[in-house]
DNA sequence: GCTCAAAAATGGTATAGACAACTATATTTT
DNA sequence: AAAATATAGTTGTCTATACCATTTTTGAGC
């Protein structure tokens, strides 16, 4: 199970090893594990490097320590989802509301300036816009306008409009989402917002603008979204660090 | 400057020192720090417990590792702040404005149903009820309101109006603060908030509301702000987390 | 059964040392 | 002068051990 002559590090290993024993649903949350010493006499390695390997899961919040209790499998917090990025069709599950959208437009072009810009490429590049009404049990929430570099994530059928591009870019294109970048700034509906998303002109709206990086820091997609102020609220945990 | 007798960790006194250093200006972005080594013969400490407290600085990214060459003062990426939880001062310094402050109330009450509900206290708990305009470079940005639980926080002395709230109960009482929540929610002013932000009746604000809770979990402190919607926008890191 | 004290188990901190992997510099060889 | 080689310095990984603080379990005595 562990191969001390592995190029991989033995803590490396271990973690790998927790992380599926939970993945599976061998180890359950609430489940002890095993203790330091336990797992360092069965692997026969250093109680050290068991707490290297355990010490990030700690970080990471998969797993839980208590002084002399023990070492837990962390609850899946349920609002955990909303502590990163989601998607809007993640984000209106999570509310316990069916999410919908109606394809506005779907096209390619060369990319405008800014989304260049966020997007890290040059004008001359291919990317997606895709413009769509989002919907929360049918009624419109949100008006967004998707860019996407053409180069990175491949052709996108057309039928997206009901299923999250997240999903589909990771599922369908093996792409690993990373980071994301978000600002959020109040403003009042213009006329086309005020359109799409059924109220008046000049009622607020949250912007939301997004630049989501892939695991190694390439800008994928830029989105920017009017949300209708009048029924939406964004939620986020966030956490402290000293400075 | 490291005191073994201090009930305080070794580790952590390094890691406090280290800081420090950093805040001062003493070392410098770009810096690099001595090497492991010395660190651990000049304060005849184990060079492991060294190691135990670059590694969580570098985690927090403070400090930066390379493998042959050394260890290195991030440099302090602009937007990090917001990765977390900032104060109004905070967020404002890491923009490069002068944050600024006027007191317009200042009183304690018992906490009002909604207060009582997101500090997780009885209405009858004494909570101080602050409320301040928040300037940035002496111009009116933000109409924030902040109800902190007596008890948990102490006295708390009139002058705040200058000076982190933050800071105050970290340095002066002795509160580590944790996680926090935030919610993000377009809006039109209010005659209050137009009359302290001078703005128009029915202007864009962008109302932020934050929960703030101590490491163990308890919370400490209820924000409600309205920030002019011409000229604030939130920024933050997010992570993705798999499913 | 109950209480209290002792023992065991657990994670937290710390030591002293070793070797590996990588980087930069100095030195030698060509 | 250029290239190859050695050398020293750095972080990365790992070992074996020790003691501490907290919690749980055990067991003796009642």
């Amino acid at each position: 199970m562990i191969d001390k002559n592995s190029p991989l590090p033995i803590y490396y290993q271990i973690q790998e090893m927790i992380r599926k024993k939970i993945e599976t649903g061998q180890w359950q949350p609430g489940d002890m594990l095993p203790s330091e010493r336990i797992f360092s006499e069965d692997f026969d390695v250093s109680r050290m490097t068991v707490r290297q390997a355990v010490t990030e899961l700690a970080n990471e919040g998969v797993l839980m320590r208590e002084k002399g209790k023990g070492t837990f499998v962390a609850e899946p917090k349920i609002e955990q989802p909303l502590q990163g990025l989601t998607s809007f069709t993640e984000d209106m599950k999570a509310r316990g509301l069916e999410p919908g959208s109606t394809l506005i437009q779907y096209r390619l072009r060369t990319a405008p300036g800014k989304v260049a810009e966020a997007l890290q490429t040059e004008v001359e590049t291919e990317v997606y816009e895709i413009k769509r009404v989002r919907l929360a049990d049918d009624v419109p929430m949100a008006y967004e306008t998707t860019f996407i570099n053409l180069e990175l994530a491949g052709d996108i059928p057309e039928d997206v409009e009901n299923r999250s591009i997240y999903s589909f870019l990771e599922q369908e294109r093996g792409l690993k989402i990373g980071d994301g970048e978000q600002t959020f700034e109040a403003s009042l509906a213009n006329t086309e917002e005020a359109d799409k998303l059924a109220i008046e002109e000049g009622a607020p709206v949250l912007l939301i603008q997004r630049i989501t990086y892939l695991e190694d820091g390439t800008p994928l997609e830029y989105v920017k979204s009017a949300y209708r102020g009048d029924r939406y609220k964004f939620n986020i945990k966030t956490k402290r660090f000293t400075k």
